[in-house]
DNA sequence: AGCGTAGCTTGATTAATGTCAAGGCGACGA
DNA sequence: TCGTCGCCTTGACATTAATCAAGCTACGCT
């Protein structure tokens, strides 16, 4: 499949591409096609060589790891989101497994071309570096998260977050099943249940995928988000029109 | 305090500065200067401005994290390694704070020097990338580490680390206080005895730093190391002489 | 409408980890 | 030599989260 003019497009504003001349946009991407998945794909095993950059435009996909019949989901991207950078940075396998949670549409950018243009170009590799110190950041947070905080405490921080995002309403909808949050964040479905109703004390009223939020005050008060660990950007625009200082990316969803 | 030409020798070496010219390198550390400090020094707080990169290269620093009365150890770094880098590249304040274990030794490089050589040259600006991305994949791997095991899972594998580290002999001196382990491994030091405890089922015996290990092969059936989350590297050498494919710099005692 | 299934919830139980309290052991100095 | 202090260990207990087992509910299907 070929790369169309109006594929390129649709990248042309992520962070790490909106500086760099055509000359070098192009030499990045060439090479460059456009796939689309049905839900359910596993798209990259742990262990597997990376070929790649992946940049998903449309659907969901989860990040996640297996050990000793154990798994874990490390990160749920949202469109438009590249993933497995740093694996292709270095030309080496892959850490974690990506699939599809939905019916995706991803742009392969093959890692190659990407090297070459780093090398070639100083500001687009610097772009790059900044795209990688953003996600490193990230997963600062991330371990910060999870090593800091109790289950029902992350799910109060995660509903804040999601409040912020999705405008700051009193009400906002979970953009994932029950089950996906609660792999997100580290726990069981059952726990996520209880600690919906331990939340519940602190005016948080779940129907469905729709939370109601009757005192953001104590909610605030119980969670305590910080901007060391949460990434509260108090701003109602979209993904893609991010200015290119440190945007969290792939772990976004992971905080 | 000036900078004599030693000092700079010393981080010559180092992953990303290897590969770059004699031009290059000098720009990228005009400024830098070399400090002593006292063990229990704050060299940084989470949330401060980050105005240069660190590179430990005597002693031992402990990196971390605090939020509503916990903290954690998120790595502790030992010579020769850089940290704050994804910082510095953002220019941006630090997640994590950083306090020497011991009297340490540190080389600190003007962030705006690094950022300018790096966008001046593409080859030094790769080579940056190429650390960061080693460093996020050290934290994949230390995050996958603690969602995928048990912490006495977790000590078992960091002592099968520390065996191959040290020459994969039969016994390991541990290089740090068992509190200051417990801490890095992600429980409480009485969790960290128990978990000694449990592995003597897997010959593991202790005495007070020195651990030895009468039955490795029950120890790795146990412990189960992944080449996808631990850092086996099979080679004796020096930590400064690895080649610059991915390493662990930073991150690489968190596992 | 009647069923079946998937996702969610709830309760009971077990496992893992943190907390509190007490005691041992060794290094160091008076 | 004897305290003393820090670190480590051990035991009892509390808290947190995972597991197991029903049940519930909404939705799709025939």
């Amino acid at each position: 499949m070929v790369l169309r003019i109006k594929d390129t497009d649709r990248i042309r504003d992520l962070a790490f591409f909106r500086t760099a001349s055509d000359e070098i946009f192009d030499e990045a991407v060439s090479g460059a096609f456009l796939q689309r998945f049905p839900a359910g794909t596993t798209l990259l095993m742990e262990g597997d060589t990376v070929d790649f950059l992946y940049v998903l435009l449309d659907g969901a996909v989860e990040l996640g790891a297996g050990w000793k019949s154990r798994d874990s989901t490390l990160a749920i991207l949202k469109p438009v989101s590249t993933f497995i950078l740093a694996a292709v940075v270095l030309d080496s396998d892959a850490l974690m497994s990506a699939v599809t949670l939905e019916r995706s549409e991803l742009l392969m950018i093959p890692g190659e071309s990407l090297r070459r243009a780093m090398k070639s170009d100083p500001a687009f590799g610097f772009a790059v570096s900044q795209e990688l110190a953003g996600c490193y950041r990230g997963l600062v947070r991330s371990i910060k998260n999870h090593k800091l905080r109790d289950s029902t405490e992350r799910l109060a921080n995660y509903l804040l977050t999601q409040r912020a995002r999705q405008g700051g309403n009193d009400t906002i909808t979970l953009p994932h099943e029950k089950r996906v949050l609660a792999s997100l964040l580290g726990m069981t479905p059952e726990n996520l249940s209880r600690a919906f109703s331990k939340l519940s004390a602190q005016g948080v009223a779940v129907d469905g995928a729709k939370v109601r939020f009757d005192k953001v005050q104590a909610l605030e008060r119980y969670a305590r988000p910080s901007p060391l660990i949460d990434n509260h950007f108090p701003q109602g625009e979209s993904q893609l029109g991010k200015a290119h200082t440190e945007r969290q990316q792939g772990v976004l969803d992971a905080l």
